[in-house]
DNA sequence: TATTGTTATACTCTATAACTATA
DNA sequence: TATAGTTATAGAGTATAACAATA
């Protein structure tokens, strides 16, 4: 009468669900993986831009504490987005040591993220499933986020 | 009348939800590489015992197959796994070339899996979640690992 | 000739540590 | 002294290429 099974808490083994999200996690990347072509956005350079475009110019260290990568990683990712003229910086206007990253013409432009081959995968992928099952993966989506931001 | 919307096909956004399941996936990478301590089973070492538990035996081919790595890859994650003890291989019974890879008895424990850290970090974080939501990510782990394997 | 597996080498992403400049 | 950002170096995971042994 006292584990959670008999206490009517939740009728879902924990244990079981967790290994299997991290499973399919894991083959997800793979496949990924294997669908991505050279010269490719990775995963954080295509966060940074997602955010850039819906949460406006930030600073390097506030990048790195979203996206969860150290400061010089994040660094990294900015001069490489940079180089691609996707992103510029400009002098903080109070504080002399801090830049403010934000999209440029380029990178505002949708289909230069949407040109990912990631995403042509995933998205004939997903076109293929029922429409309750998208409906599934969009509420996962947003778990998941929640999830891994708390 | 002829786009997918005014068909009544789906009235989900496929594009915008590829995205989202995309930066998802992205932020729940770093996130558990941040909860992970070192010492710990990579994606594919996991992946690797989960399947030898559950397929049995297999050769390193097979496992490259299914895991979505390059043998010379999957190779080394063997490797690695045989010398911690968790896996040992025996000689094909009749392709001299190729070997079985199993589970030993310490491999067997389901505790070797189940003390991952990630794993207690997910377990914790899936555990406040409601029932419901907790059904969503059953849904789509097997929703993404069929699209993953398909 | 094709396939299994190994060895050698390189690439991508991120981490840690040490440094400079500004607050 | 603390913080923003950079530079240098190292690590994990996987890829490609070249090779040996077996089918």
């Amino acid at each position: 009468m006292c584990n959670d099974a008999a206490m009517g808490k939740s009728n879902i083994d924990i244990e079981a669900a967790s290994l299997e999200l991290l499973l399919a996690h894991g083959q997800l990347s793979r496949r990924l993986r294997t669908e991505s072509a050279t010269h490719e956005l990775s995963w954080t350079q295509l966060a940074v831009m997602a955010r850039l475009a819906t949460e406006g110019p930030s600073t390097i260290a506030d990048l790195a504490r979203a996206e969860m990568v150290r400061p010089q990683s994040m660094g990294g990712t900015v001069a490489f987005l940079e180089e691609l003229g996707l992103v510029g910086r400009q002098a903080h206007p109070t504080d002399g040591r801090q830049y403010l990253v934000n999209l440029t013409e380029a990178g505002i432009e949708t289909r230069t993220i949407a040109a990912s081959v990631k995403r042509a995968w995933l998205n004939k992928a997903m076109a293929a499933l029922s429409p309750g099952e998208q409906e599934i993966l969009v509420k996962a989506s947003a778990l998941i986020r929640s999830l891994a931001g708390a």
